[in-house]
DNA sequence: AAACCTGTTCCACGATGTGGAACAGAACGT
DNA sequence: ACGTTCTGTTCCACATCGTGGAACAGGTTT
């Protein structure tokens, strides 16, 4: 073991109770000042702690919200993956998870299909949200002064196809909120259609949505929208009773 | 500087990008494999990490949810200080903000009046949400169901004012909704009396609630209700834009 | 069956982390 | 104004702790 890390870390620790200054942190981790005051310099040096510049206090940095951030992603991630299978199995296509993040779509992982013709992998990567339907899932929960906001900011026309005007949107989301799925029919890129629905916590709060897509040649097969609506829906609220049991916060 | 907590931290931030093996991490963090494994055996003592049984692939651990949670309730509170001591400037009493956590009220942190007649500390306490106005603001965006079960499990009368029925919570919800505050007369604790008005984020979420209290006999001031309850009003709408500005998450 | 790869463990070694001491400056009490 | 106490910073002699190469067991791949 190092002994080293496990110092930090009960300085860490620490100081989550709250901030406070070398001489009463070294009092709390039985440590002396020197070595209290080098452990904080390295921790500080990675952002894990933070000084207040007047009182000279340390406290917690910013560090651990992006490794929590990540960690819990990768727990949403984890928790999906056997639904994603299920779903692709299902529907024959590439099915994924996202999370919202600002006013983009945060792809965290995706479940790719047998079919030779495949979709690209968006894995990581962040779309804007009225292009595509987890996007316009969330957009259904803002206020309405948030959704102005987002429509004077012109969006971004991919297609011919793609909603711009708030007025379209709310048309969706009407849709949306009657079916509880929501259909996007090559609005982000030619040839592509999907459908999402979303993942809700205990609280009732979107905090994900599944998609499904595939070409548009082939997807969906004439008169199966709504089973394939249907089945997304079940699939998120699989997902988010798995996401109960374990406890995973978001 | 400390080399073993930055290689550790290396080690994380590896981790962060996607989970790994021994091997791969060693790889990504130019680490020998005794090193790296030495070192996250030690990270997976602190709970910093995890192993996966069947893959054992390491991947981040719950660490870091708790010092994150504590990280931002900190940075809450940091902002809400000022605003608080405005309002008991304004108010002569005692100020404080609490967030949500579960099924309970999570007080962060207060602002005593000058007054010598003083309101106890509840600073870290948790509260369950029915007894108190920050609760019963919480309570107001649950779902249906949610707020069924929380019912059904007989909530404690704390006084003889204390709202224990659902019905009897909706009207007071009703209220909350049609003014934008909420008092709370003697429901909690004999002789206090309290109101609260939410913070919201940037999506419109209540994400914490700002509140005043004081002793029954002297607050509030007859007739004062409604400019008590504008003004925590006001005080948390600055705070709600004070987050937006600082970027703080939640 | 052989080759390759991963993860685990050991231990000789010296580099790194330790912690006492000294110091400057601020805060406090008289 | 002065003495005392406390905090935070820095130095450096020292030896403990962290290092990393090597060996090994077991699984996977060819």
């Amino acid at each position: 073991m190092v002994q080293s890390i496990h110092r930090a870390f009960d300085l860490l620790t620490a100081l989550a109770v709250e901030p406070a200054g070398l001489t009463e942190l070294a009092r709390r981790t039985d440590l002396p000042k020197s070595t209290a005051a080098r452990l904080l310099a390295t921790l500080q040096d990675l952002d894990a702690v933070e000084r207040a510049d007047e009182s000279g206090l340390y406290r917690l940095g910013a560090a651990f919200n992006a490794l929590a951030g990540s960690s819990s992603r990768t727990d949403l991630a984890s928790l999906a993956v056997p639904h994603l299978h299920n779903l692709t199995n299902q529907t024959s296509e590439t099915s994924g998870i996202s999370i919202p993040d600002g006013y983009r779509v945060h792809y965290l992982i995706q479940v790719d299909s047998d079919n030779p013709i495949q979709i690209r992998d968006w894995s990581g990567e962040l779309i804007p949200m009225h292009a595509v339907p987890d996007g316009q899932i969330y957009m259904s929960e803002w206020p309405d002064e948030r959704l102005e906001r987002y429509f004077s900011l012109d969006p971004v026309s991919f297609t011919a196809a793609t909603i711009t005007t708030e007025h379209a949107m709310r048309d969706r989301m009407d849709l949306f909120r009657e079916r509880g799925y929501t259909w996007v029919m090559e609005e982000f890129v030619e040839g592509l259609n999907s459908v999402a629905a979303p993942v809700k916590n205990d609280a009732g709060k979107v905090i994900a949505a599944i998609h499904v897509y595939g070409p548009a040649y082939r997807f969906p097969i004439d008169g199966t929208q709504s089973t394939i609506g249907e089945q997304v829906v079940k699939a998120a609220d699989r997902l988010a009773r798995s996401i109960v049991r374990a406890g995973v916060t978001r």
